[in-house]
DNA sequence: TAGATTGTTAATCGATTAACAATC
DNA sequence: TAGATTGTTAATCGATTAACAATC
């Protein structure tokens, strides 16, 4: 029996820390796991996660659970991750720096095609294999690598005005840094890494605590 | 009329976001803002707005709309962002640093008191003003300081264990860069941060794009 | 006063959980 | 076979939205 409601946007987020977990559990040996053990191991429930699964099919043996890899295969293949995807990344400061050096990005699927910055004395280094251009470059090195994918990483007043550009040479997808919400058009997906804001909802909670 | 249910959690999450909208607002000289206004800045229904702040008080004036300024304070009374927080950074690779680096950090409330490593070569090395520790240092430096608020962004494998220690030293509240999730107890609250699991989820809806 | 916008209630929508027949 | 666990349905829970009286 299928169902093939479209997943709601919840379950989607959810897939890649299925999957990650799944990667760790293949690394440790484990051949097969419970709805229940695999819950266990990300705080979700073992109902939340057959839920989810029930979705996209069905993947799992009654009395038995999941095989691990075989599972795995299926959420990185729902998912897009049999591909690898090119990426470009706007602001090489610190933080676009770490970003770029990061192994757990190139591991996953994510490969950084372009770095981009504004600042002189930056263009023309290298960082981690990848140098770095002028903002002119963008829409070249877009549209040759047909990268959808894109990291901005500069400062809040620039961030706005680098979409505009990214979107227009077609991206489709962006992870911002910057602290600002985006203006974007409903193609454009959009989703935002924002520690402050994550700080400061949990500043809430212990301003309200007992103090020990 | 008051009405004080407990804030559900997405609420709180979303203040953080109404407060730097607010900020950004002053910063343009503007002194009042209506819901329908604030909400279009940041993608959110002036009905949401309304129903959010309904949990903490009456701020606003029928007809005219929020004093931005005053909201503002309300917003930052409640977040406990009226005082500043010391938070300890343990993991000072790339990301760590970047962090430790961020202006828009310190500019907040939060305050960088202890930055821990296990790398010998970068133990007594500062970054930012403050000196990098051993492990050993971090329960006395959480003591001295009351810290009740980490930042982990060391290696997946490390981040359990040194989450272990900080909830003995007294911490209460963590923000985990580390791509794992970490098991606690019920009277510590974690976060992540985690970029490759976003990307992955938009790697989903590309993947199922016509491609241009 | 007339127009605008709040704060709140009730209606709607959507996500999570519980329960269980199917079946390995 | 007996025990375990799936996939799915229905029940529950919670969050968002619509609507409007109150009122600036």
């Amino acid at each position: 029996m299928e169902r093939l409601d479209d997943p709601p946007d919840v379950v989607i987020r959810r897939l890649p820390l299925y999957a990650r977990s799944l990667r760790y559990l293949l690394d440790e040996g484990v051949h097969s796991v419970s709805s229940q053990e695999l819950g266990e191991r990300i705080n979700v429930t073992a109902a939340q996660i057959r839920k989810d699964l029930s979705y996209f099919g069905e993947f799992g043996k009654q009395g038995i659970g999941y095989d691990v890899e075989k599972l795995l295969n299926h959420i990185e293949r729902i998912l897009g991750l049999t591909q690898s995807w090119p990426v470009v990344l706007v602001g090489v400061g610190h933080l676009g720096q770490a970003i770029a050096r990061y192994d757990g990005f190139h591991s996953q699927g994510l490969r950084i095609v372009g770095l981009f910055d504004t600042d002189p004395a930056k263009i023309g280094q290298e960082v981690s294999g990848v140098q770095i251009s002028d903002y002119a470059e963008m829409p070249r090195v877009i549209r040759e690598t047909g990268t959808r994918l894109a990291i901005i990483s500069v400062p809040a007043a620039d961030a706005q005005p680098v979409a505009d550009m990214l979107i227009d040479a077609g991206v489709r997808a962006i992870l911002c840094y910057a602290p600002i919400i985006l203006q974007t058009p409903d193609h454009v997906w959009v989703r935002y890494i924002d520690p402050v804001a994550v700080l400061h909802s949990m500043t809430y909670y212990l301003a309200r605590e007992h103090v020990v």
